[in-house]
DNA sequence: GAGATTCATTGTGTTAACGCAACAATTTAT
DNA sequence: ATAAATTGTTGCGTTAACACAATGAATCTC
């Protein structure tokens, strides 16, 4: 095992207008932890990762994943 | 934090015909973990939730939960 | 009924995901 | 420009998610 594992932890956060500390308090846990996730200088727990997902309202794979996510320029500009 | 995961990793793996051992080393285990899992002893780390349901090809919410899973008679027995 | 899988259990050790505290650096607001 | 909020970093302690080993019970196979 000990495959990387991506986030964008971060950006649904910036986009929900949240602080790290805000985030934190909703979800259980102390705000430097939150940082420390988005850093990536560790992964989340599952039950972290699930507290996480069910607050933006979507999958664990849409914020945590093996792949690296696709930046939003490149997201954001659909060409069919 | 500390709210309980449940899930239905022994449901997916008898379904596959995959025995501990098997499922252990696909996702890069020891058999023992996946018991341990199976029986709630512990939870599992993200990655490793992550690379189980890779393998099942679903979402890693059909497979952990913070709500308990309906049993298979439950879920199969459909009315509209 | 002997052997091979599978599953259950216990015990010991390691490591990483946290909590908590303190403080510096940076950004934002007034 | 000063204050306030946010973020970055370090360090120390605890706990739980693993690895590994050993053993026994239960089931399946030949």
């Amino acid at each position: 095992m000990s495959r990387v594992v991506h986030n964008r932890i971060a950006i649904f956060r910036a986009d929900a207008g949240l602080s790290r500390r805000e985030l934190a308090e909703v979800v259980g846990v102390n705000p430097q932890t939150i940082g420390f996730l988005e850093r990536g200088d560790y992964k989340p727990s599952l039950e972290l990762a699930l507290a996480i997902a069910e607050h933006f309202g979507v999958a664990v794979e849409q914020i945590f994943s093996f792949e690296a996510f696709p930046s939003l320029s490149q997201q954001l500009n659909m060409r069919s």
